[in-house]
DNA sequence: ATTTTGGTTCTGTAATTACAGAATTAAAAA
DNA sequence: TTTTTAATTCTGTAATTACAGAACCAAAAT
């Protein structure tokens, strides 16, 4: 299965998308091979010759997307190899995650807080106010996921 | 003004909060001591003087901060020296960036399905409700940002 | 006019990252 | 039993990162 140019494009377009994000430049790659393969699901040896790179760079980095729950593999009766494809089942819970990373920030803000002193009433109230926004936001997120599911299951 | 212990912990923590999200070490833990400073704000030689760093560091470090708008610098009269604070003005778009940068990968998700055959249905299928549920949590994000404005107005 | 202050820029480097390649292993096939 | 397949693990390394240090520069103070 030959990808096409726009398909190769795409998996370097996505590779960078997670480079962005952290990850290594192959472990992107793989996720963007996955996405844009036609069974959605590659073998170790597809992965090696679509994406020109060593075993042990694939081993590595699908023992590292497998451990954060990026990519799960399953097996086909007869057959040795692992089909390795990307868990779409719960993808709500995953943005859920990604995003009350964002709104982390403020336990160390709270952490700040307290042990500011008072001479900056001006920065405190800042602060504070930030703080309180945030805690919106954490608080809404769950609501609005929630909303989402509400609303496909009607 | 010496800092206590328990502020420099503050700022390993904060600097390690921001080297997760892709900033040099360096560059967070400045953020760090803007924020647990007492005045809220610093010069450049105190940021030396503090977190223990060679001149060159700061200097790139205050350039890329404030060209991503991280940080700002006011004067005062009849004193040569820049001080260094964050500017907690607009908070709230700042954190809106941060949420609406997540569901940036909706427009790669939209290339990969025009570009998908039709020969995995479940799979194309699974991809469509994670762009419906990315379009959807894009939409509300703002909408929440502005309920928070309207309640904090009230 | 020269020195000092506040900061920048350039050069080098230790440490880390992101792999490649070879040797290795474990299970299944022949 | 030997061989093959599917993958892992270990070792080395090119490239990049995250700084330090020194030289430099411009504006203000002396």
């Amino acid at each position: 299965m030959a990808l096409s140019e726009k398909k190769r494009a795409l998996i370097e377009k996505i590779g960078v998308h997670f480079e962005f994000k952290g990850m290594q430049p192959l472990f992107g790659r793989i996720l963007g091979l996955m996405l844009v393969h036609e069974r959605a699901e590659v073998t170790f040896d597809e992965i090696v010759e679509e994406l020109n790179v060593s075993k042990s760079a694939v081993s590595n980095a699908l023992t590292f997307l497998q451990a954060t729950g990026k990519v799960a593999y399953h097996t086909k009766p007869g057959d040795r190899k692992r089909y390795f494809h990307l868990p779409m089942k719960d993808f709500t819970s995953d943005m859920e995650k990604e995003l009350m990373e964002i709104v982390k920030f403020e336990e160390v803000l709270e952490e700040v807080l307290v042990e500011r002193g008072e001479t900056n009433a001006d920065f405190n109230c800042s602060l504070k106010e930030f703080l309180n926004f945030i805690k919106f936001i954490k608080m809404e997120i769950p609501v609005l996921i929630e909303k989402y599911k509400q609303q496909k299951g009607s």
